[in-house]
DNA sequence: ACTTTTGTGTGATCTGCATCACATTATAAT
DNA sequence: ATTATAATGTGATGCAGATCACACAAAAGT
């Protein structure tokens, strides 16, 4: 079964015809690692759901440090949420960590599937209800663990990450310096 | 017009029936100052929205410091969306700063009002998006903002807030100690 | 009115983490 | 293969913000 197939069906369940016609509005497409697929500036109409790869979204503070807001392995959705519904300037980047294959929907497709396809509209509001809960648990634990306890947690929730992308995005994602995470553990 | 109604109204427009038949499936109620409306540890099925006063939604660390997750004045939702929505036990507590006039939708009234009133599934996407946005603003802001700029950014965005509530809860939302919130200034 | 609790400011000291600096080992590019 | 670039570890030092300890002012409770 297609891999996004999977994925959808994980929260509603599909006929044939009814993937064949959610994947009608979707494209592929390949990247290499170091590409981007949003620049700070840009307003995004995509949203992409990684295949293969892995992928970070990232921002600079006025001291020039990079940031890390979101990772995006397999079967994870990965935008920038403000500039693709607010249809804005991008305030982040988001780059492949390595060669990736990605399927996307454009805005417009979109909102024409949510229109035309009930389902997925509410496919995609269990999804957006998901991600606020991760972004919520985020910020609690943002406030409320030291960086090692944050280190930890990160460990416990994602160890293949560990192995898949260097110490110093791991660090930019838990917001410490790169000395001190290697100094954790 | 009836507060909510001016609410609802500003992401998508209604008629008379229509909001009389939104308003019948919340209820109102009274709260005073330090009552709790979640208490850590309870599922919540009810989702609050606020017609005059103020609350906060508070949770305790390892050392039994307390951190603000979210304000709530008027016009705006509050519950714990986690408990809220997978039905799981609450790790927030929500009470009153002031004395509060509330309106609160239960679990069930929302999915029926939902799948009744495609209206109302499109309103609470939107507003959905909205609080994802927010949220991932503030961690971007935690990440990238020292505890001064953090400071100056709330003050600008809800001057009012400072008026309101004692700055110790500032403190607490901000992520800094009241002694170093006083030195801020 | 009086007492208790809550809020706020400010000094002194401590500490987790950042920053700078350099060495070493991997990985990628030609 | 050789060279450049990225990744990782570790010491030395600095600093933002925490913590502890008061003092005083403002509310709230009786």
């Amino acid at each position: 079964m297609h891999p996004l197939r999977v994925h959808i069906e994980e929260l509603i369940s599909l006929t044939d015809q009814e993937f064949e016609f959610i994947l009608s509005h979707f494209k592929q497409v390949s990247k290499r690692k170091h590409q981007y697929i949003v620049q700070e500036g840009e307003v995004i109409n995509k949203e992409y759901w990684v295949v293969k790869g892995c992928l970070k979204s990232t921002f600079i503070d006025n001291s020039g440090k990079e940031h890390i807001l979101q990772f995006g392995m397999e079967n994870w959705w990965i935008t920038d949420y403000e500039s693709f519904i607010d249809q804005t300037p991008s305030k982040i980047s988001i780059d492949c960590i390595e060669d990736s294959e990605l399927l996307y929907i454009t805005y417009e497709n979109r909102e024409k599937l949510t229109a035309e396809m009930h389902k997925m509209e509410r496919f995609w509001a269990k999804k957006g209800k998901k991600g606020r809960i991760a972004l919520q648990n985020r910020i609690l634990s943002l406030l409320k663990n030291s960086a090692k306890e944050r280190y930890i947690l990160l460990l416990e929730q994602y160890p293949q990450l560990f192995q898949r992308v260097p110490k110093k995005l791991i660090a930019a994602y838990l917001g410490v310096s790169r000395e001190t995470l290697s100094r954790l553990k």
